[in-house]
DNA sequence: CTAATCTCTCTAGCGGCTAGAGGTTCAAGG
DNA sequence: CCTTGAACCTCTAGCCGCTAGAGAGATTAG
């Protein structure tokens, strides 16, 4: 049996996350210690592990949650396993498209450059006059989940109330 | 003088935006109508459209606050722009390679899938079993941002509470 | 004048966590 | 056996960048 500490050393999974799981219903409430503590076995482990692995290739959790129940009946038909799977290759095809136009842009913004004065420099013009660009539709930013590296300090910005 | 209905449809940015972006102190506080409605000009409207534009072109509400603000003093050094976009061109970068790293595994997973059961499903297989991947890091998802079409309907998941 | 459409402020919610407070339990060393 | 310190517990609130809705007031077209 594993402590919830142990669970995600071997998973990867950070702990307060396997505790949202459990909360959101991913997790299954496991069985507790005499003092109340988390333990888990094996089928646990290799659930949570799933769980990494599909949010590790982009699957959101509502998707995991629906492949999760898949594997519950595993007499059933792959195909829904299919479809989700699918579905997700397409998105991850889609941002990759549209991430490809958004670099050009950059690109194209950045290759003049200038050495000068703001007045003059190019990336604040072409951010000022989207006549300038060839062409990009909406952007595909978000989560940056850019391995959590402790040089990158998460500075608190205290939530603006302009004007008032 | 534009209403923010009227500045919402020449900018496509939508009105609760605007306003959001005027309580973070990313827009002005405009003049307002004797009926207490705001009323946009020429200059908040460029503004809009430079944050709209560079929010197409993925950069974080904070690097447009910093970009921003150079607007404000056109003879400094443009140094900071050109920083600034670097940054968002790495960043365009990093996502699009690990994104396709996460194509191949997921291209990989459904060239060979079956038409059966879930029980010989190889997306499933696959999935619970990271060994049978060849390599992927962590992913870039996040806002879809999937032009709000409104064949997507967003589908409320009524906030689980599964244990206890 | 009326009805329809804006617009106002305010609060709460989305996904997918992350951080912290303030308390309890466990395991190792003396 | 006792102490210490790490790990654990629950709970709440915050992150980004919006979006949705309630319940009110303003404006505009017919």
């Amino acid at each position: 049996m594993l402590s919830i500490g142990k669970l995600a050393e071997v998973t990867g999974v950070k702990v307060p996350t396997i505790r949202y799981y459990e909360q959101i219903g991913l997790m299954p409430c496991p069985g507790r210690s005499s003092g109340n503590q988390r333990l888990y076995g094996p089928a646990e482990r290799q659930r949570l592990a799933f769980i990494r692995h599909a949010r590790d290739l982009g699957f959101p959790l509502q998707a995991i949650r629906e492949l999760l129940a898949l594997t519950d009946r595993p007499e059933t038909s792959c195909e829904a396993a299919d479809r989700i799977a699918r579905a997700q290759l397409a998105e991850v095809n889609s941002r990759i498209s549209r991430l490809m136009a958004l670099r050009a842009e950059l690109e194209r913004m950045l290759e003049r450059h200038c050495a000068g004065r703001v007045a003059d420099c190019r990336v604040i013009e072409v951010l000022g006059d989207h006549g300038l660009c060839l062409h990009h539709d909406r952007p595909v930013m978000g989560d940056i989940a850019v391995s959590d590296a402790p040089d990158n300090p998460p500075k608190r910005n205290p939530r603006y109330r302009a004007c008032r």
